[in-house]
DNA sequence: TATTTTATCTGGAATCATTCCGGACTTCTA
DNA sequence: TAGAAGTCCGGAATGATTCCAGATAAAATA
């Protein structure tokens, strides 16, 4: 999870402009980072702070900052893509009833040299994900099943 | 990977029809299954099985075999969506340059009763991928870097 | 075998997150 | 302060997928 400062700086670094509507983006992505924002609630939050910003520039600087590694884009298809800002390798924790998306840290499990070796592939990027149920839901259902 | 017989006891015990539709499907799956083949692909090849089968049908198809656990799918956002027909707990190598899909097999590297004590979570399933460059696709890289 | 029931299939229309586009607006540089 | 480059905006376009209602086919029943 970078700092305010920080993304400002490879904003800058990168040759691109801080503009408000950016500055706007860039304080939601790190209020609601745990949530795992999509552009939607990304668009909704950041208008409260730039009240002229459209979604297609909300759309346009996720993409932009995903391209310059501020952030990552979640892929997914039917629902919103959503963002994650915490870069350190880890496994999502994806509840498929409420949609919640947890931040589990692990220890990279993959000898990624040996696996070049073998196979030839060499890793930019990692997305790793565990779907099922998050406490709350679990528990709701427990409760449902003798109603 | 299932076998054609065990795919079409699986949709019997499911108390699903086997179709010509269906079974055209299902060659398919099993003939292109190592291509991880999308919605796109599997209507084309199973067509020739099965001339008048719909698109439709087949991503209907799809979700019912998704459904029951017959496969897997992997969804893209923007791109077609993929199909996975080795249901064990493998990671997916993904060339960001040609698309192809290699499956890579680990063995499994989270204490997943260990994450439940410690978070609640409970799971269904996995996803768990690397993105980059497969081997082909970084030679071809090297060469143009030098024109 | 004829009839009823149920599942499945089909083509076309609808969906919806995302991208694209042309023109307007800012910000930087000289 | 003019020109250039980067950004922003709204609305239209995109495209994989889903939805729909009527047609078909397979299983169940008699």
């Amino acid at each position: 999870m970078m700092t305010k400062d920080a993304i400002i700086q490879k904003l800058k670094e990168s040759g691109l402009r801080v503009t408000p509507q950016r500055l706007a983006i860039i304080e939601v992505l790190i209020e609601k980072g745990h949530l795992h924002p999509g552009a939607g609630l990304i668009y909704k939050e950041a208008r409260k702070k730039s009240r002229s910003l459209s979604l297609s520039t909300t759309y346009a600087t996720i993409n932009e900052f995903s391209r310059h590694g501020v952030i990552k884009t979640l892929q997914f298809d039917g629902v919103e893509n959503r963002c994650e800002s915490n870069l350190d390798e880890h496994i999502n924790l994806i509840c498929e009833r409420c949609g919640k998306i947890m931040d589990y840290k692990i220890r990279p499990s993959v000898d990624q040299k040996d696996m070049t070796r073998r196979t030839g592939f060499v890793v930019t990027n990692s997305r790793l994900e565990y779907y099922g149920y998050c406490r709350d839901c679990r528990q709701d259902k427990k409760r449902r099943q003798v109603p």
